[in-house]
RNA sequence: GGGCGGGUAGCUCAGGUGGGAGAGCGACGGCCUUACAAGCCGUAGGUCACAGGUUCGAGCCCUGUUCCGCCCACCA
């Protein structure tokens, strides 16, 4: 036992540095590959690399590492994977941004010198993001620590790739897809993000061949009509039925396009006309595709306009547009411009708006993949909570559209496809080949482009653990218990996940999936670095503690809803640290040595009130936990160690800790204080695992961690608490005597230094035997004088009288009292009272009540209806009698 | 255009399967009571967004309205 004084105040900063490599060093987060032992799994969502910790870090680390240090407590064999991921295009941006700053062009140096620069990059960031983990108290196996482009893992990606190419899961093809023209690359659908733009909307007369006039088309990107190879009507279209030629000339070019009828046009749209650009617009791709047109590239990849766009070539898309539009005026070919808001679609790596354009792209063709992961889920082979996410993983799934995998940037996985230069054979394979298996030329040319980061990501559950390798820690390991994440990442990477796992393990990656909410600031908004209102984690464990950060993210992490951050939420739980810092320091003062033992015999009253109410306690925590209702379990022992613990416990064990009484009683009164710290430190410690440490290592000696503590009800050690009701009541009865004092002192404005006699009467023997038993408690807590005990009779003149359950209790006031305040108590008692009466009377004389509702809830009623009847007689009566004393006295 | 979530005390939010609403912060009053003033004791504050409906009974279930937020969608 480690007898030296606490600090007076917590100082978390020293306190966690020193456990965090306690921790480390005795390998406390190291799992055991033997699978013998109930496994518990979770792999990290692996941060950006070159990545700076945010808020929705810090509250998906929190989430997963109580989950972990419980799961620990509870016995299991917990793995945590760590790791980090390459995060393909953001990475390259990010070095891009690095070197240009030095006046470097990647061009320059070729791809070669850039890829091991951002190799560089990584060894001298990477880490950062991996300490600020730490820092957050993370209980990740490091020994076990990934990069989704370390060599098991690329071997892993390559594996993939070849093994879906071969099954025909993943092909190439020239399709349209959305290119960052920014980035140079292909994105996928869903990197690509819309938002409302305003724009304008242009009304283009294309001339009739022959005859005057022509059909008007509207567009809100004119500049795309140089590619047009069509201009579409719908079949039924009786505006356009008449017209006998089948051709217009487009407009700048002179060039002659076909009108097509295609029921795809919609009638009711401006004019019912639409040009057709295959090249640049997907739904312009589709209609091309089926009725066989030319697709004609204006816009380079670079979005520059191609040689195809003639005079406008050379030009940007963007003063391409502009030059478009004074063109067609000159030639009053514009018929009009319309104010028009219409949604864009931007790079969510960068915000360039993007631009459909004709690609060859591999893809994965997702159908069949989806379907099983569909299934899975149907089935609750995993589970997704909470349950609404389903409806969302259903319908993005049930929608989903083959995968463009391929990005022409240089940081990534490469694919590993390669063309022959003599036969043009395409080769996919996981070694590079030394000559064409076709033709057997030398000449093999890789495939320059990379494959999407999430491509890697999806793999993660099991190529960390070794795959393609059978390893023991996939056989222990796999599935994992749970995958802990936000939703703005449910469809990059959990449902791509859920389909390579499927497909390759034959199992699902996770038997759950948590999804947590997002973190925004105190006014709802997203936190985000251009509007400046972001909390930086770092910034708040420097100042409050990692504990004061956890246990507040804890708290507010109910399910469902968004956390909405303030500091004064933080220094709020850092209060809450406090205060069990210093209950710990108090019970430092009176316990001498660890494990101690009590007789259950000698245990008072308040010693078995609040084990029971630990016990409670402790039920609740698990059960919280078990179900992922993280602000439950923080918030039951939130108000367990302030308001029952601290509040309560300790004031009425006082007297026994200082010797007020016999031995026998100092004794149990310190084995139960020792007994309810320490098991309130272990249901704790996943919250706020630092300052819990530091208490319990005091507290249990100095060996071990509480990291290897056994939650309550798990240690054969002690004898389990169990749940105490007549405890509970009779230290309800007691708490409400004091505090029906406290109110009276406070009401009537009497100073705490005043030591009050008072009179408590009871027509049940129990309740007069408890309050004797009790006595000192009951005088120390509200500081009485006297206590005198009394059956049912007449009140005592003099005093002003609160009704507790079955007992009243009246507070002598000669000299003191003022009887109009204590008339006015009475009154606002009584009609207090009253009030609730009415309700109650009503539902009493309601004949569909008693007749329908449950006896337990009729009874309950009328139960509470007596009491409040006898409470409002007898206060009734003491005001009576007051009145008179009053009208004697005046 | 679809879908989802939310509107509860001044503020931020809790309120599994319907039985007269809770916490923290803030406010107000009183306390340096030997763990803690980062504290202790007490008090006040709510037509549970609005309107209907189901029910003996609705913050909770149903319908509609309204205001916020989010996700999804190829209407030029």
């Amino acid at each position: 036992m480690d007898s030296e004084n606490l600090n007076k105040g917590y100082q978390p900063g020293e306190v966690e540095n020193r456990w965090y490599a306690y921790w480390e060093e005795q390998g406390l987060f190291t799992a055991s590959e033997d699978k013998d032992e109930k496994p518990f799994s979770i792999v990290i969502p692996p941060p950006n690399v070159t990545g700076v910790l945010h808020m929705g870090h810090a509250l998906n680390i929190t989430l997963q590492d109580i989950l972990c240090r419980y799961r620990r407590l509870c016995g299991d064999n917990v793995l945590w994977v760590p790791g980090t991921d390459h995060a393909g295009i953001a990475t390259q941006n990010v070095v891009e941004r690095h070197l240009a700053a030095e006046g470097i062009d990647r061009h320059e140096m070729g791809r070669e010198r850039f890829v091991e620069s951002v190799w560089q990059w990584r060894e001298k960031y990477g880490g950062a993001i991996i300490r600020q983990l730490k820092s957050l108290g993370a209980s990740c196996d490091w020994s076990r620590e990934r990069f989704t482009m370390d060599e098991g893992l690329s071997q892993a990606v390559r594996k993939v790739f070849v093994e879906l190419f071969e099954q025909g899961l993943i092909y190439r093809g020239n399709y349209i897809i959305n290119w960052c023209p920014r980035c140079s690359t292909a994105l996928a659908e869903i990197e690509v993000e819309h938002e409302e733009h305003e724009g304008r909307l242009y009304h283009i007369m294309y001339p009739y061949k022959y005859g005057q006039g022509g059909p008007v088309v509207a567009t809100t990107r004119p500049e795309t009509m140089l590619g047009d190879t069509a201009l579409a009507v719908h079949p039924d279209d009786k505006r356009y039925k008449d017209i006998s030629e089948d051709r217009v000339i487009l407009p700048l070019t002179g060039r002659e396009i076909p009108v097509i009828r295609d029921e795809y046009v919609d009638m009711e749209f401006g004019t019912g006309a639409l040009k057709i650009t295959p090249a640049h617009d997907p739904n312009d791709f589709a209609v091309g595709e089926k009725h066989n047109l030319a697709r004609l590239k204006v816009i380079a990849d670079d979005g520059i306009m191609t040689a195809d766009a003639g005079d406008f070539a050379g030009m940007d898309r963007f003063e391409c547009r502009q030059a478009v539009v004074e063109e067609l005026k000159k030639q009053g070919l514009l018929i009009k411009i319309e104010d028009y808001t219409h949604s864009v679609g931007h790079c969510y790596r960068c915000a360039t708006v993007v631009e459909p354009n004709l690609s060859k792209q591999w893809f994965v063709k997702t159908g069949p993949l989806a379907q099983k992961a569909i299934d899975a889920v149907r089935q609750s082979k995993t589970r997704v909570i909470p349950e609404k996410w389903e409806s969302d993983y259903f319908n993005w799934m049930e929608n989903i559209r083959d995968w463009c995998i391929s990005r022409q940037i240089w940081w990534g996985h490469q694919i590993p496809a390669w063309t022959c230069e003599s036969c043009g054979e395409l080769i996919v394979s996981m070694q590079e080949p030394s000559s064409c298996p076709s033709c057997g030329a030398e000449g093999l040319v890789r495939d320059p482009d990379v494959l999407d980061t999430w491509f890697s990501s999806a793999l993660w559950p099991f190529s960390t653990m070794g795959w393609p390798e059978k390893t023991k820690l996939l056989e222990t390991f796999y599935p994992t218990s749970v995958l802990v994440t936000g939703f703005d990442i449910l469809f990059f990477w959990v449902a791509r996940m859920m389909m390579m796992g499927i497909h390759f393990m034959k199992e699902v990656p996770f038997r759950d999936v948590y999804v947590h909410a997002l973190v925004r600031d105190e006014d709802g908004k997203k936190m985000s670095k251009s509007s400046g209102n972001v909390i930086d984690p770092m910034d708040v464990i420097e100042n409050y503690g990692t504990d004061s950060l956890r246990f507040t993210l804890a708290a507010f992490a109910a399910q469902g809803r968004d956390i909405k951050l303030s500091e004064k939420r933080i220094e709020g739980y850092r209060h809450f640290i406090n205060k069990l810092w210093n209950a710990a320091r108090f019970a430092f003062m009176h316990i001498t040595e660890p494990y101690p033992v009590f007789e259950s015999q000698s245990l008072s009253l308040p010693d078995r009130w609040i084990l029971s109410r630990l016990r409670r306690a402790s039920d609740d925590v698990k059960d919280a936990l078990d179900n992922y209702h993280f602000n439950d379990g923080a918030n039951i022992m939130y108000r367990f160690v302030w308001n029952e613990f601290c509040d309560w416990y300790l004031e009425a064990a006082k007297p026994a800790l200082y010797g007020r009484y016999d031995e026998e009683k100092s004794i149990a009164a310190k084995a139960a204080l020792w007994r309810v710290l320490h098991d309130t430190l272990i249901l704790l410690h996943p919250f706020i695992p630092f300052v819990t440490e530091e208490i319990w290592h005091k507290l249990a000696g100095t060996d071990g961690s509480i990291m290897t503590a056994a939650i309550p009800g798990s240690d054969s050690r002690y004898q389990e608490l169990s749940v105490d009701k007549e405890a509970e009541d009779d230290m309800d009865l007691l708490m409400g005597i004091i505090t029906a004092v406290r109110n009276i002192r406070g009401e009537m404005n009497i100073s705490p230094s005043v030591n009050l006699s008072v009179m408590i009467q009871s027509g049940q023997q129990k309740v007069r035997e408890t309050v004797a038993g009790h006595n000192d408690m009951i005088s120390t807590l509200a500081r009485l004088s006297d206590i005198k005990i009394g059956d049912a009779g007449e009140k005592p003149a003099g005093t002003a009288t609160a009704i507790v359950g079955d007992a009243s209790v009246s507070v002598h006031l000669e000299g003191v009292i003022d009887f109009s305040k204590e008339i006015m108590r009475l009154d606002k008692e009584i009609a207090k009272l009253d009030k609730e009466m009415q309700g109650l009377s009503k539902k009493l004389e309601n004949q569909g009540f008693l007749s329908k509702a449950p006896e337990s809830v009729i009874e309950k009623v009328k139960n509470q209806y007596n009491e409040n009847a006898e409470k409002i007689e007898k206060l009734k009566s003491n005001r009576e009698k007051i009145k008179s004393i009053e009208s004697v006295q005046s």
